[in-house]
DNA sequence: GTCTATAATTTGATAGAC
DNA sequence: GTCTATCAAATTATAGAC
């Protein structure tokens, strides 16, 4: 199962060197398959190598699953980052936040999905080492972080009135799951226009809103 | 670690024999780990038993798997159909519907969780035997016909002018990714009060309703 | 740095006792 | 119907050649 078809062409497309080019490859694999299906095999398959390649960079499959995840983390918080600190009133701004995040996912979908749909399962938290663990709290601190961000924005909302009442945890986890659930259904082996794309994130971007908007502030 | 401190405590709590009490067994262990990370023997262990009783049952994990997935779907399917075919204007159906998806996402927890957000991975399809094949293949149908009756109203409802003009096949995707993200949040361990319970599912109902309507609708 | 063994473990599935 | 014992395959990780 480790040398199929599919996983020759993916070959030529990989042209990053050393440690990067593990990372991606795992990105791509770990996002098809989540973490438990996925073999060092089958990473190492990716990139036209064998395990050895991807053990000399890391020294467990724990860990090459922490990078992948905490390099997702990091660079949609950087994009999301910088709409949130922009001086927009809290609906245009939320609006904004929630394209960028879909056109994240568009753009970086094998990382994304990694970061957003295969979660950090908790058996995976209690089977890990201690150095391990340091690696995955890590991972929570910052999707707290990036969470945070959308939080904030829905509470200034409420107190301007350009958003209703209504408990703000309870509301983030709605409009980020109606993002993030792109992830599960976006095929991105299917080739998809410039035009359709652009429907997909306004359609998503918009609904997160309005579903969060004031009866005021349509 | 097949044997915790935790699927100690688990033995108690499952009372029911036979078939069914394998796919209830299952259905726990599948919600918290999906799939692959699940072992036969997990499954055994939560019934205080060993591998013999599963195997005695099922031939396979994958088309135990089936089951519990096709079990949940047809659970969720029917009590959602219920709603669908009450005689209402379009928002207020939605709005049932959501809450209905929310409530028995609350009553059957894992179960639900299997059949959302544990979704059928590409690689497991393509792994499976014909006979398994075919059960997995009646399961998207499934899905798409619970799928649908979300589809149906918001169709009905762009037309009746109680929703926005926006394209249902990708408006469906957001409504229901904020429905069954609560599937990746929630956490059925700790205790949450009835009138917790009521927010919450009040919260996302509503917020996948408005997320639709239109500015004359509101 | 990369590969080829290979060790050590886990795990899906089966056979046969009770 | 359930369990014990066990096989066969898959898989993580390591050791050492090149």
């Amino acid at each position: 199962m480790a040398s199929t078809a599919m996983s020759r062409g993916a070959r030529a497309l990989e042209q990053s060197v050393g440690r990067e080019a593990v990372i991606r490859a795992a990105a791509r694999v770990f996002m098809e398959r989540g973490f438990t299906a996925t073999t060092m095999d089958d990473i190492a398959d990716v990139m036209g190598a064998t395990k050895g390649r991807v053990y000399h960079y890391y020294r467990s499959k724990v860990a090459l699953f922490a990078d992948v995840h905490e390099l997702a983390l990091l660079m949609i918080t950087t994009r999301i980052r910088q709409v949130f600190e922009a001086e927009l009133p809290p609906d245009e701004k939320f609006h904004a936040m929630c394209k960028e995040h879909i056109r994240t996912m568009i753009e970086e979908f094998a990382l994304c999905r990694v970061g957003s749909v295969h979660g950090l399962d908790r058996h995976l938290i209690e089977s890990a080492s201690t150095q391990e663990a340091r690696m995955l709290r890590k991972i929570v601190k910052m999707r707290d972080e990036f969470e945070g961000m959308f939080l904030q924005v829905i509470i200034d909302g409420i107190r301007s009135g350009h958003f209703r009442e209504a408990p703000p945890k309870y509301a983030v986890k709605a409009a980020l799951g109606a993002l993030n659930w792109f992830g599960v259904w976006f095929d991105p082996t299917k080739k998809t226009s410039e035009a359709e794309l652009a429907t997909m994130s306004e359609t998503l971007a918009t609904f997160s809103t309005d579903g969060l908007r004031s009866l005021s502030s349509r």
